[in-house]
DNA sequence: TTGTTGACCCAAG
DNA sequence: TCTTGGGCCAACA
């Protein structure tokens, strides 16, 4: 059973390219609703971690509830998710905001889920 | 075993 | 919409 880290990472990697989803949905499909917090948490390791097994993941796919990039600037910075986003046809404006309506990652189905937190997907990295 | 810290979320006002 | 206050969770010292 990979630790919450990979967990995290596990589902990020999913996020088809041109759609967002935020932390705390991320949370939800990992079966615990309330941690959200740890979510962002495990992206911001994630940024401290130059091995080439997490150079792939589209962690610029994840944003707040609101629809909002609330990255604070760091070494990347929320322009640098923007641009990301944008690269890959997601529109953000001025004010970092993304329309959900349009570009919501529905999510992973309960049988992906299922997989994954059983630990016996094929695609278990 | 605490206490602290975050790329969070929710309800009220 | 914006601001507050409270809560939740995992990692780390």
């Amino acid at each position: 059973m990979p630790n919450f880290y990979e967990q995290v990472y596990a589902v990020v990697r999913r996020i088809p390219p041109g759609k967002v989803t935020s932390y705390g949905r991320i949370a939800y499909m990992l079966a615990r609703p309330h941690a959200a917090r740890a979510v962002g948490y495990a992206l911001n390791n994630l940024k401290d971690q130059h091995d080439e097994k997490y150079a792939n993941i589209p962690w610029q796919r994840v944003i707040n509830r609101e629809g909002r990039i609330s990255t604070v600037n760091r070494e990347h910075g929320a322009h640098k998710q923007a641009e990301l986003l944008r690269a890959e046809g997601v529109e953000v404006d001025e004010e970092l905001r993304i329309d959900l309506d349009k570009y919501l990652w529905s999510g992973l189905n309960l049988l992906e889920l299922d997989d994954i937190l059983s630990g016996n997907s094929s695609s278990e990295f």
